[in-house]
DNA sequence: ACAGAACCGTACCGTACGGTACGCCAAGCC
DNA sequence: GGCTTGGCGTACCGTACGGTACGGTTCTGT
């Protein structure tokens, strides 16, 4: 019997709010400690409720990673003002944005549980992820990186490549370090060190597809 | 009752290799599908075995981890050879060798039950993949970029840096996408570019740090 | 040939957890 | 005041799975 899952809606109620609120805590706390019974102790409501709202765990999990997900700060840069400087301080910006949001313990938890999920042919949760992480990351840098070259500040072929090459130049192994776990990167060891590697991995970019970089 | 783990060690023998098959497959197959009857059936074997070789489940998880993770097959090339050309040669084939290693079935395997394991306060698998993985190719590469910069080929302060830039390069969004499940991203389809991204990586890491780059 | 170990197959136990049923209370509505 | 509805708390059921026990069979060493 599944429930329709609820895009593009903020509506769930304050109460399935503070509920959604509770299972996330339980996630980023526990990991794979999310049981129904723990999140209807938490968020002092019954069971029963738990499944007429959300339908199965599964909905619960999908409703609380979307309901989430949905809510990652995503910087507004504005693409008019495009001098060259305007244009390198959005772009640090971004790389900035993407380094917090990834180092953030909801977003490894938020992946953790996604990728978990990936693992038994339910990509659902994943996608959802990737659909508001990478992908909305791409799909608003995108446009300032066209915008970019159309003033000749940037040149490049493909903006799907140069947004990767971006991706890439500023995640490095951070993510898929902090999802395996690995214990020499702490939370604030790196949160020390975003403004360098922003500034960093935007100096490379422009080294790579600025207009005044020899072809 | 811990069992001590078999590290550096190829002392499985054949019929536990065959049981770690078993359960790797499993794992392919069914991602979280390995519980201990299904690997005993799949093996033909007693459970008691299984507790008997490997202490308990979390133990034959460490073991079948470790045991395929050790054999990733690393690129061992020669450093005493350093031409420029040699040194884009061996470059590229790391990066090569490197995305082939990641898009694998094995490896997405093994790093998502990794990812799946850290999210439980266990840092055990993911230290394992980690050191097999990324470490085991750092250890390897910064020796031959550190020759690059004796031989003045290559220009940078921090080796660690121009590591894991290369990363960067070379990885991008592909391993995070392929975690998540995404469709887009075919096995084939991304086989198919291995070649021109370790290729347009290795000129992105020359343009970079390549000792004719202007500084 | 015989004892003992190793191991297979299966049956069994305990528990954790997803999911359901039911009794009760409080709030809104007639 | 009665009646309905929504929701809390608890008890309950079924099952899947980790872990153990045990009888039977093959292999090994003496």
């Amino acid at each position: 019997m599944p429930v329709t899952i609820k895009v593009n809606e903020e509506s769930f109620t304050p109460r399935q709010q503070a509920v959604l609120t509770a299972a996330l805590d339980l996630l980023v706390e526990n990991g794979e400690g999310l049981t129904m019974t723990a999140v209807a102790r938490r968020a002092s409501c019954s069971k029963e409720t738990l499944y007429k709202w959300f339908g199965d765990r599964d909905g619960l999990l999908t409703a609380t990673v979307q309901w989430q997900a949905a809510k990652v700060r995503m910087p507004q840069v504005d693409r008019s003002a495009l001098s060259a400087k305007a244009l390198r301080l959005s772009i640090e910006q971004f790389a900035r944005d993407l380094l917090t949001t990834i180092v953030g313990e909801v977003s490894i938890t938020l992946n953790r549980t996604a990728v978990t999920h990936a693992a038994q042919e339910k990509d659902r949760l994943g996608i959802i992820v990737l659909e508001n992480g990478p992908l909305a990351i791409r799909r608003r840098l995108k446009p300032i990186l066209e915008a970019g070259r159309d003033a000749r500040l940037l040149r490049f072929d493909n903006s799907e490549d140069a947004y990767r090459t971006f991706f890439g130049l500023v995640v490095r192994d951070v993510q898929i370090r902090l999802l395996l776990g690995d214990r020499s990167l702490t939370q604030s060891n790196v949160e020390a060190n975003i403004e360098a590697d922003a500034t960093a991995a935007t100096n490379q970019f422009f080294a790579l597809y600025g207009a005044d970089t020899a072809p």
